[in-house]
RNA sequence: GGGCGGAUAGCUCAGCCGGGAGAGCAGCAGCCUUACAAGCUGCGGGUCGCAGGUUCGAACCCUGUUCCGCCCA
């Protein structure tokens, strides 16, 4: 890094970065100078960039590729985090670790983003032409997409820029086109006459996936009568018409049946009369079905649709029933309306309507609330169309999918949601892949003009294979495959696919997908079956599912309810390392994250935090002579197992993807350990006034322990605070480089200490004590104690960090001496003598009290023990445990009462 | 209609293989102590939604149930 001349100037230019070590710290860390200056120099030097021959298990990542329109919401924020937590955690620990980032071009939003804009110049598309309109996205594209690119890097994602792709590049082209193809020659890929959604704003097809449903939509059932062609004699009288209920009255004009069940006594001796059609005249069946039909249902008599609702179009197969298509591709009524071609769908109904009534046939309206389909993209009411398009055969693709995961060569996290992905796959339907649209990966298919189909990588190509004339009019397919189709593509088309790539080689099939639920269907399972197929592998061994953030009340954020929270304003207002490091504190498995402020300024508060630790450091290692004689003492020892132990939870949690429990580890270590404990501690040898060997090898030790533990804790946090971790690296003595590249710290290199463990817990035990005592007895934190017990060999050792934390300026030998307050501490009775400082009412108070917590507590221990359920079937360890606790609980208690007695 | 998830302190949430209920924030009380008042010290606060069951032992496993959210039809 210190050969790039970029470097060099970028050091030279902050003096602060150079000569760090020995120069004063700031009083406070300022998060945005940090990321500006460090991110920049990141990108420009490639540590992001791995390369493929270097040695070290392969690690890799594919960004979900954002929308080329989007910016950056919360959603992205975390999904992103969490990808940066873990390929910084793997390139730090020797992985060799790849982060493909990139876009989708959003075939639609996208066209309606540059559409809106011509309009605005009064310009229309098609006035424009096709290639001239590709050619304006491409400079949309161009000048204001990808926005959300720049801004993850505000966010400190350490992804390879240098490999960025977009589904709309050649490479990536040339991967659908090949897909394409070989799938149509696999004869996985076909063009057929289906019913289809249809989006009349967008004038496209669309895949079941992209039709949401309005839940809770307010509209009515109208009900109105088909009169029968003839007369029928029924068990009630001559029956003359059959009434059928519906909630989209305009259908009627291109009902081509009346379905009624077969075994309904009601209507059984109408199945195979006509009905005749009031507006059009047409005549038409009644039918029985027993799938379409439910009798119980209205009038248990319904109108049937095959070319305008899903399941009338299976009556209609079932029924071989003709297929009228009542509309044009604007949603307008079409020719086979009759009076009412021209009019949209809402003016057809009401029209249809009022005819009814003119005719006396209608039958009555109530109100009635469903789930409107709307397409996701333009909001317009989708209408199930009978349209030809390509669709995917998707059955054959789909086993090899559900196998692989059933058979756990992927794996999800958490596991519950394999579950939707196998609902899903299970219960397939071909996909729609065909769009009408000009922004996209136009079909590699090309007509004669006798309609013949040529699918090829060209149109060469298509004359080649199938020995064409050159002069023979050709003309491709107009439209353009749908933007998932490029997407499912992603893990191998980005890594250069078709190519055999060096990429392909190291990093296929990639380590994990991180992404919300929400594109399990969309995108995960299709990426499944894609890399399935075309790589014979699996894209990834894990897909690490995580969670919406929501507001604060569990509301989802939407623009509308006003709760968006701003992810830049975040990182503006909070810094991004907290940001960050919020994030994932909330981000528990299989749980939403709820957004709240409060917790962030917490976070806030923790960057504070270990920027003061590491002031006080640095401060104290102006002394340290790593050469010089050291010592470590008991809580030098003490904390760096303490260390390891934080090490190997954060490990742990990291490799299995619980990444708040890696955060809290981090959390609690620095600051109830490291800060609380450890730093007050090490004050009493380094501020120890004392010239001999002894004490400066015991100062030695400490700063070496210092030094030590930050070396350690800064990349330990670094994958979850970027900036805030680099600027202290850069500052620490003995570091070069990037902390990025340093290793990530190993338990092993920190020893277990049992001893040290022990020694410190009682000290602190003792010095909770007596700042208790002081508290509930309403000594003011300033008053000297004097300390006394029968054996304070142990205490002895500590007498400097009593003194320092607990204001214990003498420590003897003895038994109780006059009214004094006492603590149990481990088994050990400690004296304070109370002459002056209280009443020794006030401590027979709080001795009371703490008496019957002990009570307490070996009343709870000892109904257990006593029970002899409990002795004899629970395993003989826990047993043991708890004879052990109730003997010490036991103590605890008498002693207690002793010093109870002693103060009477 | 089918499926999934959630309900734990005032708030937001952790809680692993069943073994004495946790954190942060908020609250109360006391401290300007030589890294940090963005701090330090101490304290209070819970019928783990409800009802059953399994078990020596249940926040955790099973059954039912209520409320909330989501997905699919």
């Amino acid at each position: 890094m210190s050969t790039d001349p970029t470097a060099t100037d970028l050091r030279s230019a902050e003096p602060d970065l150079a000569d760090a070590a020995g120069s004063e710290l700031p009083r406070t860390y300022d998060p945005h100078a940090s990321a500006e200056r460090v991110y920049g120099e990141w990108e420009r030097t490639g540590a992001f960039r791995p390369d493929p021959q270097a040695p070290g298990p392969a690690y890799s990542i594919v960004i979900p590729p954002p929308n080329v329109t989007g910016s950056l919401h919360m959603g992205h924020a975390l999904n992103n985090t969490l990808q940066d937590v873990l390929i910084r955690y793997k390139r730090m620990d020797g992985f060799n670790a790849l982060w493909v980032p990139g876009m989708d071009h959003a075939g639609i939003a996208t066209q309606w983003v540059v559409e809106r804009q011509l309009r605005q110049q009064g310009i229309d598309r098609r006035d424009l032409g096709r290639e001239d309109f590709v050619a304006r996205v491409w400079d949309w594209k161009a000048e204001s997409g990808g926005q959300i690119q720049l801004q993850l890097r505000r966010l400190g994602v350490s992804c390879d820029w240098s490999r960025e792709r977009f589904t709309m590049d050649e490479g990536l082209s040339k991967a659908v086109r090949e897909v394409f193809v070989r799938l149509y020659e696999e004869g996985l890929i076909y063009r057929a006459e289906r019913l289809i959604n249809w989006d009349p704003i967008g004038m496209t097809a669309l895949s079941d996936l992209e039709v949401e449903a309005e839940a809770d939509y307010q509209t009515e059932i109208w009900s109105f009568a088909y009169p029968l062609s003839e007369p029928v004699p029924g068990p009630e009288g001559e029956v003359t018409e059959i009434v059928v209920a519906t909630t989209r009255p305009e259908t009627m004009l291109g009902d081509t049946a009346i379905a009624v069940h077969p075994d309904d006594p009601r209507y059984q001796a109408l199945i195979g009369r006509t009905v005749r059609h009031p507006i059009t005249g047409r005549e038409f069946p009644v039918v029985g079905d027993a799938i379409l039909v439910d009798p119980a249902f209205g009038t248990g008599a319904v109108k049937v649709t095959p070319a305008h609702d899903f399941n009338d179009f299976e009556v209609g197969k079932r029924h071989s029933l003709p297929m009228i298509n009542i509309l044009n591709l604007d949603g307008t009524v079409n020719a086979m309306g009759g009076p009412f071609e021209g009019l949209s769908v809402a003016e057809a109904r009401e029209a249809v309507k009022a005819r009814i009534r003119e005719l006396g046939l209608e039958r009555g309206s109530q109100p009635h609330t469903m789930a409107l389909p709307r397409s996701q993209r333009s909001g317009a009411v989708v209408e199930p169309m009978l349209s030809t398009q390509w669709f995917v055969h998707m059955k054959p693709l789909a086993q090899p999918s559900l196998a692989a995961v059933e058979h756990g060569f992927t794996r999800f996290v958490p596991k519950g949601w394999e579950n939707t992905y196998y609902a899903w796959l299970r219960d397939i339907k071909d996909w729609c892949i065909s769009r009408q649209l000009w922004w996209g990966h136009q079909v590699p298919a090309w007509y004669d003009d006798h309609g013949n189909v040529y699918v090829a990588h060209s149109e060469a190509e298509a004359r080649d294979k199938h020995g064409l004339p050159a002069d023979l009019p050709l003309r491709q397919d107009p439209d353009v495959l749908d933007t998932w189709f490029s997407s499912a593509l992603w893990p191998f088309s980005t890594m250069g696919w078709p190519d055999r790539t060096a990429e392909l080689a190291r990093y296929y099939p990639t380590s994990v997908l991180i992404t919300g639920f929400d594109i399990i269907f969309f995108w995960v399972a299709r990426m499944m079956f894609m890399g399935q197929h075309f790589m014979g592998a699996v894209p990834f061994r894990d897909v690490y599912i995580h969670a919406l953030v929501r507001d604060e009340h569990g509301q989802k954020m939407s623009k509308t309810k006003g709760n968006v929270v701003d992810p830049l304003h975040m990182i503006d207002k909070l810094g991004v390392d907290a940001f960050r490091f919020t994030l994932v504190a909330m981000a528990a498995q299989g749980r939403d994250v709820l957004w709240n402020e409060a917790r962030a300024d917490g976070y806030v508060k923790f960057q504070n935090k270990i920027w003061q630790a590491f002031r006080f450091t640095m401060m104290h290692l102006e002394k340290y002579d790593a050469a010089a004689p050291r010592s470590l003492s008991a809580y030098d020892h003490w904390i760096l197992a303490r260390l390891g132990e934080a090490v190997r939870r954060v490990r742990t949690a990291l490799d299995d993807y619980r990444f708040n429990e890696a955060a809290s580890e981090i959390y609690q270590f620095t600051w109830s350990e490291l800060c609380d404990w450890y730093l007050e501690l090490s004050k009493g040898t380094l501020y120890l006034a004392d010239d001999s060997p002894q004490a400066e090898a015991a100062r030695q030790g400490a700063r070496h322990t210092l030094l030590t533990c930050f070396h350690a804790l800064v990349r330990l946090f670094h994958p979850f605070m970027p900036f805030l971790s680099e600027e202290i690296w850069r500052h620490l003595p003995g570091t070069e480089g990037t902390v990025m590249k340093a290793a990530f710290p190993r338990s092993e290199d920190f020893p277990e200490d049992a001893a040290a463990l022990d020694e410190v817990a009682l000290l602190q035990d003792a010095i909770v004590a007596l700042r208790r005592i002081k508290a509930d007895m309403e000594i003011s934190p300033r008053t000297e104690l004097t300390l006394i017990a029968r054996d304070p060999s142990a205490l002895l050792r500590h007498a400097q960090a009593l003194r320092d934390l607990a204001k214990v300026t003498q420590i003897r030998q003895g038994g109780r001496e006059g009214a004094c307050a006492t603590a149990v501490v481990r088994g050990v009775d400690i004296y304070i003598p109370l002459q002056g400082l209280v009443d020794v009412a006030a401590e027979q108070a709080r001795l009371d009290k703490e008496l019957q917590k002990s009570a307490k507590d070996v009343d709870g221990l000892d109904k257990r023990l006593s029970n002899p359920g409990f002795t004899s079937k629970a395993p003989p360890e826990v047993v043991a445990e708890f004879q052990e606790k109730l003997a010490a609980a036991r103590e605890r208690q008498a002693r207690l009462q002793a010093a109870l007695d002693a103060l009477r």
